[in-house]
DNA sequence: ATTACATATGAATATATGCTCATATGTTCA
DNA sequence: TGAACATATGAGCATATATTCATATGTAAT
């Protein structure tokens, strides 16, 4: 039983178990991604834009209205969600018309569903 | 087109749009049930949590060693998975052993993987 | 050109959150 | 009962982040 001195104090009890989930592991940058992406998720507001824009695409005024928010919260927040690749944009004019980019983002939010359906 | 002045500044230019999304938002609570999953699921800590714990179940210490961390702050971050349903724990002596608690967290990783794969 | 308007963005602020440290709780064994 | 050890948890601190406010940018129409 050895001593995983470095940043924990206490003793590793199964070192195979350790030892074979770590070669399981993917790659640090990969979960750290994987988190990324969760993270934006993982706002109430931003739910909203991607549920809304799953039923059609908007431009930022509605979305604005819809949800009873600023028009600047609701671009700093599309600007979020463009970074992470969940929404995509077309100009016409002087509106921006917003809408979803992958078909990924569905099937998350459906088992996001099914989960806190549980309940 | 109808100003919206309660919380924002811009006028709705589909009000024919924001109505028929609106009718089909599901309830308030529900999307703030899920963000509050995603948010769970949106630091890499507990992303790395959940997927040693895929491959096998652990208990505390292992973990803490796994990820070079400290018995504290993975028993932290385990509550928070607990509370959100998505871990499970046994007891065995002193030791606990933490499992998922849910097949959807292996659905929601892998389309999470898959999205941030398309780079 | 100038005005109007839809959208974007930088800075500031208030709040949320992850980790650490100290310590409490729970279990086993001598 | 008391020592050892695995785990849990409260408080504090440092950092991250969501919104606001002010303002910039981009486009269309007069």
């Amino acid at each position: 039983m050895k001593r995983n001195d470095a940043a924990c104090y206490c003793s590793i009890i199964h070192q195979e178990v350790v030892d074979k989930v770590s070669r399981a592991m993917p790659q640090e940058e990969t979960l750290y991604d994987l988190a990324e992406l969760f993270k934006v998720f993982g706002d109430s507001t931003r739910i909203k834009i991607l549920c809304a824009l799953q039923e059609q695409e908007m431009c930022v005024c509605d979305i604005a209205a819809l949800l009873g928010m600023t028009q600047s919260a609701i671009s700093h927040q599309l600007r979020i969600l463009k970074q992470a690749r969940l929404v995509k944009y077309r100009r016409d004019g002087k509106v921006v018309y917003y809408s979803l980019d992958d078909e990924h983002v569905s099937n998350i939010f459906a088992q996001g569903f099914a989960h806190v359906s549980l309940r």
